[in-house]
Order: C-alpha cells, then sequence, then structure tokens
DNA sequence: CTAGGGTTAG
C-alpha cells in the first residue's frame, strides 16, 4: 500500500525546500475508498512521525482533504501530540480557510496545555473578517475557564450577545460554566434565570457552581428544584449532587439522595458507585460504604481510595490500613492519593515501620517526596517520632508550600524543638512565604511547650496585625495553655475574660491544666463547674480535678470526685499503648493480660521495677491511690499500658533498639520519672508520644524537660 | 463533521 511505502525522507524536503507550501483545499467529497482508513489513523495515531507520514498522503491526494480530515488532523496534532506549531503550520497549508477549520483550530487549542492560543488565533479569525458561530463560542469560553481569566470571558459574553448566540443553550451553559469557573456564581445563576429553554446540563453545571464555589447547600437547593421539573437526573448530575451531600455530612440527605437514585433507576456507573461511598464514609455511615463498597462489581483506584481517605477521616485509621492491605491482595496499583492516605493512617497510628515502607515504595517507583506525598511524608515521620527523618523530608522538596512548612513547624512543636521550630518560621517569612492560621497553632504550641512566653504574646499579637489572620477559638486556646502552664495564671484568666468568642471546653481544659501543674485548687474547682456545664459526659475534666486535689494532699476530696464520675456512670476512656514490632502493631491496655507473651511481660515488668528500686527509685503513689478500687493497690501504678508497652519491647528487640510507643492519653508523672529511669538503666532510647506531644527518653532525662 | 456537566487529597 502507498502509505507504508512511503518516504519519510522525502517528505521533508518536499515540506521544507519548496518556498510555497503544497496548498491543501479541502472538499467535501466523502468518497474517497481510502478516506475511513485515513481516519481511523489519525485515530490511532500515537506519534509525530505517523502524523507527518499521514499528512503527506493528505497533501497527495485531493480526495482526502476533507473537513473531516483536516478537523481529525488538527486535534490530533493538538490533543493527542500537543503540537501547537505543527497544526498551526498544517491549518496555514489550508487554502481559503473556512470557519469550520477556524472551530477545529481553536478547539484544539483550547483542549492543549496552552489555551491562550486559542484566544489568540480567534483575533486572527476575527480579522480575517469571520464571524464566531455558535460552535466557536463553547470552546472559547472553554479555554477562559481552563486559564480563570473573567475579563476575556465577559468580552466572549457581550460577543455571543453581539452575534445572536447567546439564546444557543451550548452557547449559555459554557457561559454558566466560565462564570462559576471564575467564581461568578450570581451571574451563571443569572443567566439561568433568564434562559427560556433548560436542559439538564444547565442545571448539572448551576449545581457545579455552587459545590465548587463552597455553597453546598445551595447546590441541594437547586437540585431539589430541579426534582419538581419532569428533568430526571443522570449519573454526572448526581455525582456532583452526591459530592454536595458529602460536604454537608447530612445522614438523612444523604439517604434522600439515595433513595432518588433508586427510585428514578439512575444507572450505577463506576463514578455513581464511587461518590455514593464517598458520600456515605464522609457523613459517618461507615456500614452502609462498606456494604456499597462490597458489592461494586468493579472497582478502580479511585473506589479504593475513597474508602482509605473516608476511614482515615473517621478517624478508623486501622480499618484504612486494612483496606489498603486487601487493594494490595486484589492487585490494584496505588496512586499517590492512596499514599497520602495511607501515610496519615500511619501518622496518626505512629507506626513508622510502614510508613518508612511507603516512602520506599515512593522512592522505587520515582515518584518525587514533593507537594502533597513530600507534605504527608513530613507529618507522618514527625508524627512517628523520627523528626530528623521528617526534616530530611522537607529539606530535599523542591516546592516548599504553607502546609510543608505548617507540618514542619508542628512536627518540631510537638517534639519540644521549640527554637527550631521558630527559625523555620523565620525562614518562611524570608521567602516570602504566608503563615496561615494553622501555622500559627504550630508556633503558639512551639512556645508552649519550650515556656517561651513572651514570644508566644508577641506572635499572637502579630498574627492579627501583621499577617491579619483572624485567631480563631484554637489560639486562644494555645494562649491560655501557654500563659498558664509558664505560671501566669491569672493573666490566663484574664485573657479569657477579655475573648471576643465564647470560650468552650478547651480553652477551660487548658487553664485546669495549668491549674493542676501550679496547684490552684479553688480556681480548678471554679472551672470545674463550668466544664461541667459544656460538656458533662467528659471524662477527662473529673480526672484532672481529682488530680488537682491529690497533689494538695486532698485525697478524701480527690476520692470524691472518683466517686461523683462512678454515679455518673462515666466511661473512663481507657488508656492504651502501640508499640510496632516487625510491622506488626501489637496494642495494650492498663492491666492487660491478653497479649500470647503476658507471663514475659509481667516478669519483665518486676525485674524493672526491682532494678529501678536499687537506683534509688520511689513511686509517686498518689496517681495510684486514685485509680484503685478494689484489690492491686500496688501493682495499679506498675500496670499502666505503656509500661507493659516498655516491658514487651524490652524483651522483644535486642539490647540498643530504640522502643518507639504510642499513647492515647497523657503519660502519667509516675509514669514519666519510671521511663527516664528505665531509659538509663537499660540503656534504651524510649520515644513515647502522647496525647500532646513526644517525650524522648534518653540517659535518664526526657526531651521535655518535665515541662509538659 | 464540530459543542456543554462527573468521583478521591493537607
Amino acid at each position: 500500500m502507498v502509505i507504508r511505502s512511503f518516504n519519510i525522507q522525502k517528505f521533508e524536503r518536499v515540506m521544507t525546500s519548496s518556498l510555497s507550501p503544497p496548498a491543501i483545499t479541502p472538499s467535501y467529497d466523502f468518497n474517497s475508498p481510502q478516506l475511513p482508513f485515513i481516519l481511523h489513523r489519525l485515530e490511532c495515531c500515537k506519534s509525530m512521525e505517523e502524523l507527518k507520514q499521514i499528512h503527506a498522503c493528505i497533501i497527495k491526494a485531493r480526495p482526502l482533504q476533507t473537513q473531516l480530515v483536516l478537523d481529525k488532523f488538527l486535534s490530533c496534532a493538538l490533543s493527542t501530540l500537543g503540537s501547537l506549531d505543527y497544526a498551526q503550520s498544517f491549518f496555514s497549508q489550508i487554502r481559503n480557510p473556512n470557519l469550520y477549520a477556524y472551530n477545529a483550530v481553536i478547539r484544539g487549542f483550547s483542549r492543549s496545555k496552552n489555551p491562550m492560543q486559542s484566544l489568540l488565533f480567534y483575533g486572527e479569525m476575527l480579522e480575517k473578517g469571520f464571524c464566531p458561530d455558535n460552535f466557536t463560542i463553547p470552546f472559547l469560553l472553554k479555554a477562559c475557564a481552563e486559564l480563570r481569566t473573567l475579563r476575556e470571558g465577559e468580552g466572549i459574553h457581550s460577543q455571543s450577545i453581539k452575534n445572536g448566540l447567546v439564546w444557543d443553550v451550548y452557547v449559555r451553559n459554557t457561559l454558566m460554566r466560565m462564570y462559576a469557573v471564575c467564581g461568578v456564581t450570581g451571574a451563571a445563576q443569572k443567566l439561568f434565570d433568564e434562559s427560556c429553554h433548560r436542559d439538564l446540563v444547565s442545571w448539572t453545571t448551576l449545581i457545579q457552581g455552587y459545590v465548587e464555589n463552597g455553597f453546598p447547600g445551595q447546590a441541594i437547593q437547586v437540585f431539589l428544584e430541579m426534582s419538581m421539573t419532569k428533568l430526571k437526573a443522570d449519573g454526572k448530575t448526581m455525582v456532583i449532587v452526591l459530592s454536595a451531600c458529602s460536604e454537608l455530612g447530612d445522614l438523612d440527605l444523604c439517604r434522600k439522595i439515595h433513595s432518588y437514585i433508586q427510585d428514578n433507576k439512575v444507572y450505577l456507573d463506576l463514578f455513581v458507585e464511587n461518590a455514593l461511598v464517598d458520600m456515605y464514609l464522609k457523613c459517618g455511615d461507615i456500614d452502609s460504604a462498606c456494604r456499597l463498597f462490597n458489592s461494586m462489581p468493579k472497582k478502580n483506584v479511585v473506589s479504593w481510595n475513597s474508602m482509605i481517605l473516608g476511614l482515615t477521616q473517621q478517624g478508623e485509621f486501622k480499618e484504612a490500613l486494612l483496606v489498603f492491605r486487601s487493594m494490595q491482595r486484589d492487585g490494584a496499583e496505588p496512586d499517590d492519593v492512596t499514599l497520602v492516605g495511607v501515610l496519615n493512617s500511619c501518622a496518626n497510628l505512629g507506626v513508622l515501620e510502614l510508613g518508612k515502607w511507603v516512602h520506599a515504595y515512593v522512592d522505587r517507583k520515582g515518584i518525587r517526596a514533593d507537594g502533597f506525598i513530600g507534605n504527608a511524608l513530613v507529618d507522618m515521620y514527625a508524627k512517628c517520632g523520627s523528626i530528623d527523618q521528617a526534616f530530611g523530608v522537607f529539606k530535599n522538596m523542591q516546592h516548599r508550600d504553607v502546609y510543608s512548612y505548617t507540618s514542619m513547624i508542628a512536627g518540631l512543636a510537638m517534639h519540644g524543638e521549640g527554637e527550631r521550630a521558630l527559625d523555620l518560621f523565620s525562614e518562611m517569612s524570608r521567602v516570602g512565604m504566608k503563615p496561615d492560621e494553622v501555622t500559627f497553632i504550630g508556633i503558639l504550641t512551639a512556645c508552649s511547650h519550650v515556656g517561651l512566653v513572651e514570644e508566644g504574646r508577641q506572635y499572637f499579637e502579630d498574627m492579627s496585625r501583621v499577617y491579619k489572620l483572624k485567631p480563631q477559638i484554637e489560639h486562644y486556646g494555645c494562649m491560655v495553655d501557654l500563659l498558664g502552664r509558664a505560671g501566669f495564671i491569672s493573666e490566663a484568666e484574664e485573657f479569657i475574660r477579655k475573648m471576643p468568642i465564647e470560650p468552650d471546653a478547651f480553652v477551660w481544659g487548658a487553664l485546669l491544666g495549668a491549674c493542676r501543674i501550679h496547684g490552684k485548687v479553688e480556681l480548678g474547682e471554679r472551672i470545674m463547674k463550668k466544664l461541667v456545664e459544656i460538656e458533662p459526659e467528659k471524662d477527662g475534666t473529673f480526672v484532672l480535678m481529682s488530680n488537682i486535689y491529690a497533689s494538695a494532699n486532698r485525697w478524701r476530696d480527690a476520692v470524691k470526685v472518683r466517686k461523683a464520675m462512678k454515679e455518673r456512670k462515666m466511661k473512663k476512656i481507657p488508656g492504651c499503648s502501640l508499640i510496632e514490632l516487625n510491622g506488626m502493631v501489637h496494642e495494650f491496655r492498663k492491666g492487660d493480660k491478653s497479649h500470647p507473651k503476658t507471663k514475659e511481660i509481667y516478669k519483665m515488668l518486676d525485674e524493672i521495677m526491682s532494678r529501678l528500686r536499687q537506683e534509688g527509685y520511689v513511686a509517686h503513689t498518689m496517681s495510684a491511690l486514685l485509680d484503685v478500687a478494689e484489690e492491686e493497690k500496688e501493682h495499679a501504678l506498675c500496670h499502666h499500658s505503656e509500661r507493659l508497652a516498655i516491658a514487651f519491647g524490652l524483651i522483644s528487640t535486642s539490647p540498643g533498639t530504640p522502643l518507639r510507643i504510642v499513647k492515647n492519653l497523657r503519660v502519667c508523672s509516675d509514669c514519666h520519672s519510671v521511663t527516664k529511669f528505665i531509659s538509663k538503666v537499660f540503656r534504651r532510647e524510649i520515644i513515647v508520644r502522647d496525647r500532646n506531644r513526644f517525650h524522648h527518653f534518653r540517659g535518664g532525662s526526657c526531651s521535655c524537660k518535665d515541662f509538659w
């Protein structure tokens, strides 16, 4: 066949040597026998070389120079191969190009990486005396939407009015889309209201505009309005409506929307199913999400991601990792969204080994540890206790954004490295990176953990004055914590009184915590009354108060508080510690005897205690006395979950291996001093993450300098 | 022969 034996060298000569390139004149002859073949080749065309061969064929065979071929050729050159120059030079060979040819090029450019080109090309078209038609306008508007350029978009809008095209549904819908993308939902709504014929796309575009601009409630409103008309939503509409639902987190609404899908027999394709799974998870109905997910005949990576991320957001980290395991068993390839979700779960559980595995996987796949992935890695390493590794990833990132800095600052703060956190903050302003509200939470926590009161005050002030950020309730909480912890109790109280927002349980809780550290019984009692009003079911308040009594040696009152807790049938959150060994997570509760190695663990605990006594350790019995209701008096303290985890770690690893422990509550003061002793006597580095921060125990002291 | 609306992420 002619095409196969075509000599590319000869073709190149034709292209480059002739002064005027061979012109192409489009015809409307559809009878060429080669036509279907050439169309097919264009559709499959993947390389420039192949495209040039096809080009040559078109030049040689007049009958192939049809509008359809030209269009396909242009879109192949523009969108598949992304060669704007080549397409343009091809266009210049067309003798007397008509509007159709112009449209084809404009469309090609609008879909390319450089949509601006299509607007420029449109200018050329106007200069040649052509007027846009109902095809030209949507292409141009798509380019404007892509570029988020409202100004150009408005220009096209007026052009379409001038040319009498706004009454075309396509033109109007793309106009709506353009306005929505540029954030002007009002203009989209106006176009919608003014039109006399609205199709499903009009409704969908309006709904999507509201969702994307942060008005999911409004989006649902529009959808409900639509459901009163004769129009029936299809899958594409539903996916958007479902995402609005996810955002609202309203489970009742979720179920209503799901019934709409069933009643109207909307076809459940993969998109709709994924959106349903995502919606149920975001609304907290994990069971329904799992049922749907398990019943899906086919899943893609988004299905898996929706499950993993949704579970992570619901705080079901272990489940999220289990889903990841079955994803791997299923042979599905994770993408970077998957990895972000997995890293997030690792960070929350504190499972360093799996986190490291993900890092290695990222490297192996040649994915750069940048952007989302880089930030997730920084966060994971920081929350898993490897602050140096976190810093390493951070330093290696090519593009650091606010999130990167914020994660790193919060990480350093958690590890008690206040000064380094503040240094990083100055680096941020040096490189011109604007901190956000979350950054300031990190900064204030850093100051608080290290006791940098003056600096903290300054940052809090700068936040609104220099950075124009409005402090939120969390920031006030940080400040109360900072002042109270450092002993400025009355200033902290004063601070609360002057707050422009109503103080919440966290703010009062911070002050109550300060009362415990500084033995302020009366103030503690007053705060407790307030806290019981705000959140009567919270056990932490009572525990803290009884500890305040205990440290003032008011044992009777301490016991009374404990009794009150029992009478209120409050469930104390059981202390729970995790330790990861060889990729396995071992979980211990207080007094746990369920571990297969229980015998050895308790034997080790005895050994630890006797060796510590030899070293001069005396138990802080006060916390013990309270927890003990019945028999196990002297043992109660020894069986706090972190000690079980440490004992297990000691017998299961070779000497010198650091132990990493994650605890759900805060470390009690007795366990804190025991762990210090262990780190010295057994020569182990022990890294404990508690509810608030990290403690690095080494050689008999802790990185928190007993300030926590 | 050309056209518009779709799911997951700090």
